[in-house]
RNA sequence: GCGGAUGUGGUGGAAUUGGUAGACACGCCAGAUUUAGGUUCUGGUGCCUUCGGGCGUGGGAGUUCAAGUCUCCCCAUCCGCACCA
């Protein structure tokens, strides 16, 4: 063998041997057991990033390691290519959206198999596909007629000087990003589908699921299944005429007795009225209308409201209290109105404290007493005071009493709600998949039929800032008679929602999918980002569960197991500028002295070793621009190396910090593992592995290499920490180094151990792997090795170290026999020098043995 | 603001079930060989120390024979918040 690690000539090889073979294309076949590995498709940006990189090199090693247990192995590889970055670009370069993406694709495409990823390219897709998102129009158009599609007024970013809808990322500040205009909150008509109809089974069916529990959490709180009441506060305007009752909802009825006023949104058919006739009103509400729409920006404004002169009549006392607009309330969410109980409700308590409303206190504290209210609200659950018939109930007591003297007066009821709200699928943007819908002549609403379909977005097209081309392209949207084509697009998580399941049956022209998807579904394993955690993995398990309503799948969910991986993060360098604003320069370019213990003193850059700032460690970005492009990785060091970096920096679902001396350090390894190969060959031929014959450090060796088969396979297989497992293998690979028996046992139980090396990192290291094991003489390839398993009777000991505790403090260590008693082992540790100084003079109360473990001798 | 996480040597991290804190690696220090495909090998390396030992897992309290791990409070950072993907 050659005694360099050359890995550009071992890449090459490989890759074609994998490639030549059709190593990864996956079959159908019921009688083995199938497992089907999934990474989070990219977004086609224009080239890879490290993010990229550590999300598929998990997923490659998965799926390596599940074929080496003789799984059939299914991992595909597609293109979510719809979106706003695309229109972005051609706005910017005057390149059609399609032809960048295509593009994109392509020189991605050629970075993904550089990486050597095990994938089926054959169910390659991208999803502006037509033949892939003419599925998601027949499907939709299926939804309507099964009524779980709507067309509702919503509230979207309105640009009022570029004249078009805004993404809230593009919302700066409450400015439109290109013109800097103030942005408004705009009602427009939009297509929703019913998520809320299947709230409920999207909350139970978590527990069928094997994500991380702070996944399942979110999504819990998320969909935020909560039990209240509804009811109506009767209204009268100025004269005291009545109007209109006021519909809210509360999951706290307990504390209804202490409401000292009621807050509605600006947009409130009640503000409307009640604007009508007052200007400053009027004025306000129009104010309200300013700002973006995210709940975080609405929560942490600053709270301003209006009184509407008009009284709202407490449903039991009677008591009269006023009706505010208050631009925190959204017509969105609820009833665009709320019950306002400042004495227990910390918002509502700052609210009343600007405007001087009363604040009373109803519900006791810890101690029986009435909660000092002048610093904030008391927000626990307790008993109830200053209620009238209501005094002395606890919360549930006091929840079903008010609740049932609301519903015998007609006022309210009990009632469930959910947090989630219907999914808006409509955007008002070029770049997606056209919504296939028709409007008439007189109004009519209607959804394509199949002959209709599909809907082609027109690929050759003009971009600018002002909206959507298809808006001013009549002959897409002019279908004659009178009648027009909807112009909007799908969100791009529709597409999302379902490529999962198409990768399944991607070559089939006929139909969305078939049987094919019920063999591969659900996927085994899932892996991506935690920042999808929310809404691309509560959308698709939606529309996975539509699909089962259609019977399309027959399961119930579509991810069995969830890996959610964490960042990938670098150090940030920049330079003040004179306006203000920061100069980012790339830590490629730049040059970092370091004090003798190795601490980051200061930087400099590399082309006028002029002073940087450090500007602290943050996720790769490009505004930041410390982004490290892997192909440069990939070309110096090799995929590979790159692989097991990733791999062996961090655990995945933790941030992983990019170090470039850390890249090094895995190169050296390879380096090591194929000297460590070819020395061993060139020692000569192995004997016969004859056990019984082993001398103690062979046996110890031995030992060594199945407690790392052992350690390794539970690592990857069941706890995916491949940090772990890498560096149990190192472990090894140092032993093994250090091993020096050129006798025909030596070599044969160091073969075993150098095998072991070589298959466990085989999912890591794969063109490495491929290459040693052939090395070791054997015919069939690495990839169709089996896993190493386990000889217990290797793992066997004669005696155990066990530490000796003099009151929790490391005192001695004790070389036992593995089945000596407990009362020797006692005795054994109480006559240890160490333990006699530190036991010498005080009693003995309690003598703590934990088998295989430690002594803990308590003294006083 | 709300929901979810994270915090351990100079650095990345390990400690899986409450039981030896710091595996493995990077960096640094010392030595050896010598080095042009990004050397290689050996040893040392948490902090303090009167060399007995003491201290030590963001901070503060608590439970326990025993706490990085469990409970409570606080601080800092990160992710998500429905039109970024």
């Amino acid at each position: 063998m050659d005694a360099q690690y050359k890995p550009f000539d071992i890449e090459r090889d490989a890759q074609q041997y994998w490639d030549k073979n059709q190593c990864f294309k996956a079959v159908e076949d019921a009688s083995r057991e199938k497992f089907y590995c999934l990474s989070m498709f990219p977004y086609p940006s224009g080239k890879l990033h490290m993010g990229h990189v550590r999300n598929y090199t998990i997923g490659d090693v998965v799926s390596r390691y599940q074929r080496m247990q003789g799984k059939n192995v299914m991992q595909p590889m597609g293109w979510d290519a719809f979106g706003m970055p695309a229109e972005n670009a051609a706005i910017q370069n005057q390149v059609p959206p399609a032809k960048w993406t295509y593009a994109n694709i392509d020189y991605m495409r050629d970075q993904l198999k550089a990486l050597g990823f095990a994938y089926d390219w054959s169910r390659e897709f991208a999803t502006c596909d037509s033949d892939y998102y003419r599925w998601e129009q027949w499907f939709f158009t299926k939804l309507v007629e099964k009524g779980l599609v709507y067309k509702k007024m919503a509230t979207v970013n309105w640009d009022p000087v570029d004249q078009t809808v805004l993404a809230n990322e593009q919302v700066i500040e409450g400015r439109g990003w290109r013109s800097g205009a103030l942005v408004e909150r705009k009602e427009i008509p939009l297509w929703f589908l019913k998520i809320t109809d299947y709230a409920e089974e999207l909350l139970a069916d978590l527990d069928k699921v094997e994500w991380p529990e702070q996944v399942k959490t979110m999504q819990r709180n998320w969909i935020g299944k909560s039990k209240g009441v509804e009811m109506d506060f009767a209204i009268a305007d100025h004269n005291g005429e009545a109007l209109e009752p006021l519909r809210i909802y509360t999951t706290r009825p307990d504390t209804l007795m202490g409401v000292t006023y009621m807050a509605v949104a600006a947009g409130h058919p009640l503000a409307r009225a009640a604007a009508e006739g007052n200007p400053e009103l009027a004025v306000f509400c129009e104010e309200c209308a300013h700002g973006g729409t995210s709940e975080a920006e609405l929560a942490t404004m600053e709270k301003k409201g209006m009184d509407t002169g008009y009284q709202a009549i407490h449903p039991i006392s009677g008591r009269r209290v006023p009706v505010y607009v208050a631009n925190f309330v959204l017509m969105e969410y609820g009833t665009g109105a709320v019950m306002a109980v400042p004495g227990h409700d910390q918002r509502d308590w700052e609210f009343a404290t600007q405007y001087g409303l009363p604040i009373e206190a109803v519900i006791a504290d810890e101690n029986g007493q009435a909660p000092d209210l002048s610093e904030g609200a008391y927000v626990e659950y307790g008993t109830l005071i200053h209620s009238g018939e209501f005094d002395g109930l606890d919360f549930q007591a006091a929840f079903d009493a008010i609740a049932e003297r609301l519903r015998q007066q007609g006022h309210g009821e009990v009632k469930t709600n959910f947090r989630l709200r219907d999914w808006g699928v409509a955007r008002q943007r070029y770049w997606g998949a056209p919504i296939p819908v028709k409007y008439g002549p007189e109004g009519q609403t209607v959804p394509l039929t199949d002959e209709e379909l599909p809907v082609a977005l027109p690929m050759e097209v003009t971009v600018d800032a002002t909206g959507s081309p298809l808006k001013k392209m009549p002959e897409f949207f002019e279908l004659g008679d009178g009648w027009t084509r909807e112009t909007d697009t799908f969100d791009t998580f529709m597409e999302s929602s379902w490529y999962y399941a198409r990768f399944c049956c991607a070559d089939n022209h006929e139909a969305m999918l078939d049987e094919r998807a019920d063999y591969w579904l659900p996927v085994d394993l899932y892996i991506g980002g935690i920042e999808h955690a929310i809404l691309h993995l509560l959308y698709a398990r939606f529309f996975h569960k539509l699909m089962r309503d259609f019977g399309l799948v027959n399961s119930d969910e579509p991810f069995q197991r969830l890996l959610t991986q964490g960042m990938v993060i670098a150090e940030t360098y920049y330079r003040p500028q004179p306006g203000g604003g920061k100069e980012w320069f790339n830590p490629a370019d730049v040059e970092v002295k370091r004090d003798d213990k190795g601490r980051p003193l200061s930087a400099v850059l590399i082309t006028d070793e002029q002073p940087v700032e450090m500007g602290g460690i943050e996720k790769m970005s490009k505004s930041k621009n410390n982004g490290v492009d892997p192909q440069s990785m990939i070309d110096r060091f090799g995929a590979d190396t790159v692989r097991l970096f990733m791999m062996f920096a961090a655990p995945p679902e933790q941030s992983l910090e990019w170090s470039d001396a850390g890249v090094e350090g895995a190169h050296r390894f390879l380096k090591r593992l194929w000297r460590l190969v070819n020395d061993h060959l060139a020692a000569g031929e192995p004997g016969e592995l004859d056990v019984a014959a082993l001398s103690e450090p062979q046996r110890e060796l031995r030992r060594k290499t199945h407690e790392t088969i052992k350690k390794a396979s539970d690592d990857i297989g069941r706890r995916t920490t491949f940090n772990t497992a890498i560096a149990a293998v190192m472990e090894l690979s140092n032993a093994l180094t250090r091993f020096d028996d050129p006798s025909p046992l030596g070599l044969a139980v160091a073969r075993e151990g150098i095998e072991a090396c070589v298959l466990l990192l085989a999912p890591i290291t794969p063109h490495a792997c491929h290459a040693l094991w052939r090395e070791l003489g054997h015919a069939e390839p690495a990839i169709d090795a089996t896993w190493p398993s386990v000889d217990e009777a290797a793992l066997a000991r004669d005696t155990l170290e066990l530490v000796v505790q003099v009151n929790g403090k490391l005192r001695a260590r004790l070389e036992v026999a593995a089945d000596a008693p407990k009362a020797d082992i006692e005795a054994q540790a109480l006559a240890a020098e160490n333990v006699q100084r530190h036991t010498e003079g005080k009693t003995v109360r309690k003598v703590i043995v934990v088998p295989g473990k430690l002594v803990n001798i308590v003294v006083a």
